[in-house]
DNA sequence: ATGAATCGGATGTTCCGCTTCCGATAAGCG
DNA sequence: CGCTTATCGGAAGCGGAACATCCGATTCAT
């Protein structure tokens, strides 16, 4: 592959997750090539179509998750801890482009397949934070995996920001901590 | 107006308010109009473009929704208990509609000036509640507003539902609280 | 310097939703 | 009951947007 090639492929790449980021995935293609600074013609000649640029940045972002996740997994931390140190590397990530694939997808895709790993991989964590007493246990796993997914997926979230720290500390198990409707509350 | 005319003006709003609640402001109008067991045509004639039929029930929505929750701060109870009220009442409202305003809109809208004064109302709540002790302080009442929001606007949101638990758990003025990045996590 | 891969964007095609329009329908009234 | 008229229904025209193609121009690599 030619060098100019491979940088335009790049800049494409980078350009449509900004683009899918800020705009969904209906991010139109013209815009794109003019974000990356390459003409149509050239975006359509490394991906034939808009399925396959998604299909690119999705796998390759859930890939390396994946890989991290599971880096994260056998460290000699707590499983409360792992949840944290996936959320810190996960915000920022073009998570939102998942959602396009989610239930079931008809095409035969590598990205279904390695989403449902790392949904298993997440549960898996949860359960073990459960099972230390840091993590809320009225919550079945699934959930907190979904609650997590909403702080993550976020365009523009970051680490610290409000939403996670607020569902973070919603997450922990403490005690005096009750359900809607009201009657616990102060007041 | 007719019996008739009344009556499919009013399916066509509910009919609306499901179809934009589930597909957002783009959907479709033939498929509202089929929805509601009305020819496209009765639907125009209702209302003239798709920007009415949305702007008639997004000023009702919030309309009915600013009365309930002043009604709300009226009564002789402590504000976390208020935004409690505001919150369970307000799930399932199609209040997703709303980001088609939220930031300045340039035309002149009657809903518009119906959210500000509700995103008062919510802050200065907010406010009363964090002097209260029951609602965390290093959050700014603006930004309560907007979380609870998140909670508020998802399609399909249910007051008891795990988001509204978490993050309702998580304002909460609770020791023990820490933000990410994880050094003060168990483990 | 030369050949071939790559680029760029104008172009044509397709698709989809919006809106209009007018004959058909039926509600309301005398 | 029959007339008047508001209302209904949907076919068809319109407009725009995005996709994908194609080919002359460009630029890389040898």
């Amino acid at each position: 592959m030619r060098a100019d090639a491979r940088r335009n492929r790049a800049r494409i790449v980078g350009a449509a997750i900004e683009a899918f980021t800020e705009q969904g995935p209906t991010a139109s293609m013209e815009e794109i090539a003019r974000a990356a600074g390459v003409g149509i013609g050239t975006l359509y000649r490394h991906f034939p179509d808009r399925r396959a640029l998604m299909e690119e940045i999705a796998a390759d972002t859930v890939r390396r998750l994946l890989e991290a996740a599971r880096e994260f997994a056998a460290r000699p931390v707590s499983r409360w801890q792992v949840l944290l140190l996936i959320v810190e590397h996960s915000v920022g990530l073009p998570l939102a482009l998942l959602k396009s694939w989610s239930p079931a997808e008809d095409e035969r895709s590598e990205v279904c397949g390695l989403i449902s790993a790392l949904n298993a991989l997440y549960a898996e964590i949860a359960e073990g934070a459960q099972r230390e007493g840091a993590l809320r246990t009225d919550i079945a796993p699934q959930e907190v995996v979904e609650l997590l997914s909403v702080v993550m997926c976020r365009p523009g979230a970051r680490p610290d920001d409000t939403l996670a720290t607020v569902i973070l500390d919603g997450l922990r198990a403490d005690p005096g901590r009750g359900r809607l409707p009201a009657a616990d509350a102060a007041g």
